[in-house]
DNA sequence: CCAAGTTAGTAACATATGTTACTAATTTGA
DNA sequence: TCAAATTAGTAACATATGTTACTAACTTGG
């Protein structure tokens, strides 16, 4: 268990300037502003938007899943989801299945030509992950990712309140 | 001898399977969404907008820009920007000023009631920042901003091409 | 059972954001 | 010197996204 020492580099009292630059939150929503727009080409040319292919992703990792699901699991409303669902549906991508035993939901699963284009989309993605870590070492990608996950626990846990 | 299956090592080109948590591009635009929502509710309180507060932040730190600064210092093209100007003007906070020689732009700068704003908003940021940034340790912290620079550099020349 | 509450999903509306195309001002270069 | 290209900024349109409120289907507790 670690001392919690949350010193900081600046003196107690003394007020700080707010540089964008050097603020890591603006530094974290940019660069996330960056990577949607560079994966944004390989949706592009599938004809697929980004709360799309989220949705894709999540059926293809789980096989068959409830819209309810892809909202716990994915940053999308069920607006969002319901939205994407039924476009994806409408292209042929995804099926709709009767729940077992509650008729409010329907299971999702990605139909023949749903499977390919995830296929095809996710080989890019993959591609451009290995890319874009390529610039980090090891050691240094390991210790980014591990920074990225208690980060979005401290900010989702903040979330909750109010 | 004869190939028996294909082999698990890993290589470039291999198939992976897609796993959206384990998927660093996609981590990252999440928590970018989770800071956003978290600030959102400083600039809630000031009836600004996230664009806004954009312009707002990089005005106050360069005292007089043209827009068009603003479009290349931040993620938004330069609708967005004339939209949140023209609001932050008409809201009193900030003013323009004729360029002395180019009669297209405008120089930018905080009104008295804008820089009130923006100082309660920064005081806000920035205390958040302490706060998210305090989940980790201090060379951890350093590293993972180190990190954001790389990647964020290696993403925006990605974005170039094409 | 069945009234009250909860949950899944969607419709309808309001707002926000991106895209295209335009005006006006300036720069370029033949 | 002036026609063509570039740049700053905005208008008008199309699209995307969030919000509210609704329906239908379940769950719960008396």
């Amino acid at each position: 268990m670690t001392v919690a020492c949350v010193s900081r580099k600046t003196k107690p009292g003394a007020r700080r300037k707010l540089v964008l630059d050097q603020f890591a939150p603006y530094r974290i929503v940019a660069l996330g502003h960056a990577i949607s727009g560079r994966l944004a080409r390989a949706y592009r040319d599938e004809n697929i938007t980004i709360p799309e292919w989220r949705v894709l992703a999540v059926i293809g990792e789980a096989n068959e899943v409830a819209a309810r699901d892809v909202v716990k699991r994915t940053p999308m409303d069920k607006m969002t989801v319901s939205r994407a669902v039924a476009s994806l549906e409408q292209k042929g991508f995804v099926k709709r299945a009767p729940h077992k035993d509650d008729r409010r939901v329907s299971m999702l699963s990605l139909a023949p030509e749903g499977q390919d284009v995830f296929d095809r989309i996710a080989e890019l993605a993959l591609a451009f992950e290995d890319d874009l870590m390529s610039t980090l070492e090891p050691e240094e990608a390991a210790a980014f990712r591990l920074a990225l996950e208690k980060l979005e626990e401290k900010a989702r846990l903040n979330g909750q309140v109010e």
